[in-house]
DNA sequence: TCTGTACGGCGTACGTTGTACAGCGTACGG
DNA sequence: CCGTACGCTGTACAACGTACGCCGTACAGA
């Protein structure tokens, strides 16, 4: 406990001590490390990175699970590195010279893409930055998509942040609704389970908007026909939004 | 484990079983427990809901932990309950013969209130509805909010939904930003604690964008003067964009 | 009034988690 | 060659959720 915030920094961009390596080599490689657990959380679903163990990535690895604790301080920095890795490996567009909705759009779109390979991303707490440099890089890379728009709307760097994060936020909305579909298996079967009570208790008269729209919306999200609609209705508002910015 | 989802609902919405009351009567009111289990997560901060424990609650109700199970099937749909309880509780501004506007401001307004009450509702999962009558009314009335606009704007159903989940991500993503600071408790302190590194990985150079505008939002919020600016960016982008949709 | 039984309460126990601590062996600096 | 720093790990502890079975209560039916 008490962890140093510096050691875990210096961990995440890969900092070595002095180096007066005096005892045994080491037997396993960090970047080794953060693939396993990579591997497991993906494994695990969007809760997978939750439910990432520190037992469960020594058994992974061959070794026992305090070996673990002379490569990490413990779980949670583990747990750092692991997001941080992912941000690292995002694939980012070059779309230098196009338009600044078609360059908000990719990074929404590089970021479902994230969310797809690594359901559990979706579910970091966005309110604690990692502050590693596959963060800073994703942080670099998408603040520039708003270089244009922010010259034309003249934001300044707090409003540039607060849009990247607005549009950051809607699309990882739109992915936890989502993941709750894919998630929850047979839509079918999960509001079956429910419908007995639900019919017996939802009276329309009380809740009119609610029973009519919930029972839309929920139609809408299990049809295949158009699994993310939402998502695109939420990005359009997005870039909406911003665009009543310059006048 | 495999808790019958129809037993949880009946339980949310209070349906009675049959009543062949046999044995001892109960000790508790399940009100009560769910008002003790809301009391001790908000003692537990932002985290609260996800740090609360059977045992710790049955501490604080002088009961055995066991004893609990006979009120509820488990830690998952006590904390259901509880999040369904402070939905119910929330007060709900009458915003008739307001324009849209404000009417979607209120609505924004009154979940922020939400979170400053139980600051771990801003962490509670969105992709899985708890089906409640306080999750119910909430979002009835907050449904409400939209019936002017979705007329004039055109919007069927399932955008309503849509644009609902929209105006309350963009809410919650502020909340969990704000609790950050809250959190960290001296922000001077927890930069302080970092700077060291950063200074010495964080290239001005490789990341321009990300240092400057970095520092600036840092600096932004924690400055007493504009705590929630970020919030309120995000606020006027919604309504533009929800506005961008009427001709 | 007596008795069978359904049910509230809970003591014990098991499996899981993160991780503190102390010991062991290795390999380098002096 | 030896001291020492360091990698590795076995054991242990404090939490957690909760399955199981016992005990005693209080009502239903006789």
């Amino acid at each position: 406990m008490a962890t140093d915030p510096a050691r875990t920094l210096a961990l995440l961009w890969r900092v070595e001590p002095p180096a007066g390596a005096r005892g045994p080599r080491r037997g396993l490689d960090l970047y080794d490390v953060v693939a396993r657990a990579t591997a497991l959380a993906d494994a695990g679903g969007p809760d997978g990175l939750a439910a990432l163990s520190v037992r469960a990535l020594a058994r992974e690895l061959g070794v026992a699970p305090m070996t673990l604790y002379t490569y990490v301080p413990g779980r949670e920095e583990l747990a750092d590195l692991v997001v941080d890795a992912a941000y690292a490996a995002m694939a980012r567009r070059d779309t230098a010279g196009l338009g600044w909705r078609e360059r908000l759009t990719a990074v929404a779109e590089e970021n479902r893409t994230l969310y797809r390979a690594h359901p559990w991303a979706a579910r970091v707490d966005p309110g604690r930055p990692v502050l590693g440099p596959g963060e800073t890089a994703k942080y670099e890379h998408e603040l520039a998509a708003f270089d244009e728009l922010a010259e034309t709307a003249s934001l300044d760097d707090v409003d540039r942040d607060a849009a990247l994060t607005f549009l950051l936020d809607v699309t990882r909305a739109a992915t936890l609704v989502e993941q709750q579909s894919d998630d929850t298996g047979d839509a079918q079967a999960w509001w079956a389970a429910r419908a007995p009570v639900l019919e017996q208790v939802l009276d329309p008269g009380r809740y009119p908007r609610a029973v009519r729209v919930g029972a839309a919306a929920g139609a809408a999200q299990q049809s295949a026909r158009d699994p993310d609609r939402a998502w695109r209705f939420g990005l359009e508002r997005v870039l909406d939004g911003l665009a009543a910015l310059i006048r």
